[in-house]
DNA sequence: GTCAATTAATCAGGGCACTGATTATTTCTC
DNA sequence: GAGAAATAATCAGTGCCCTGATTAATTGAC
């Protein structure tokens, strides 16, 4: 008898809004092209020819996945990838005409999404939830590598 | 050119959210145990005897993932399951000892990953932030099956 | 110029999250 | 009481997310 209230556990509700971004997503935005998808497509509108590697910093997805999330991009034809020829390490990433077209057209589905996802908050609070998980997400990413522990071993 | 701005995007921002919760719970609570397995745990502390499918509904997890996590659950030795004498259906899950010493143990860890997590934002602030993550999430499950269409089709 | 350290990408493995289809049991209707 | 509808659980399939180990190429030290 030493439950928890989940409630006011930000990471249990972070999931759940997670998930609920996740379905209306499928329903108002598309059902083959995700979220992080998209992140990445537009990624690639903002700088054309990133690496794969610089691209995941971008969208904040690590080595694995972004390597996965690419691969199923170029299989839809979204992406092209070749060997720089600079540094044979690494490949540079491009979009397609249709990976564009794809940008293009859910460029405006995802501004209406947005728009219904914040619709129970003010215009005000709509800002400052913005600037809230953008100043947590921030913060607990800074505490990645820090050179000294974050927390005095139990 | 047109590429958009993601900071403007809570579905964005709450996967980076998660993300960054999920690397602060690796390094402060556990590396065995995960946050979805703890409120399953919790919610069986809260509510000994639930069956599987209520148990999925109290954390927000989908019959096929709470499934998962239980038989997870079940291997490490910190639940078990019985079929239901009254509805051979369902399965009744219960905390283990180890379960119930395992939630004692890690409820303690959450609250202070908790506040290392919303430290960058004042009292008043957290407050508020826990309110509109629920408020968003709480309207974004109440579209899940409304009988009419969310959005007029483009 | 050669060997060592670094870096980009991949692979193996574990866990979360959803949908659609299937199976077993119960409940509802007649 | 027999057949139909509903319900709990499982299974197959797809996608996201992480870590640790490996491979291939480049860079740096000497």
């Amino acid at each position: 008898m030493a439950a928890v209230d989940l409630t006011s556990h930000p990471g249990h509700l972070a999931r759940r809004l997670q998930q609920a971004h996740y379905l209306l997503w499928n329903t108002m935005v598309s059902e083959e092209i995700t979220s992080p998808q998209f992140a990445v497509l537009n990624a690639l509108v903002a700088e054309p020819g990133l690496d794969q590697r610089t691209v995941g910093e971008r969208v904040g997805l690590d080595r694995s996945t972004i390597a996965e999330v690419i691969s199923r991009l170029i299989r839809r034809g979204l992406l092209d990838k070749v060997r720089d020829p600079q540094d044979g390490r690494r490949f540079l990433l491009g979009l397609t005409d249709e990976g564009l077209r794809t940008h293009r057209r859910l460029t405006v589905r995802t501004a209406r999404m947005n728009q219904v996802f914040l619709s129970p908050l003010s215009a005000a609070e709509q800002t400052l939830f913005l600037e809230l998980i953008q100043r947590v997400s921030d913060a607990a990413e800074g505490l990645r590598n820090p050179g000294e522990p974050l927390v005095a071993p139990s």
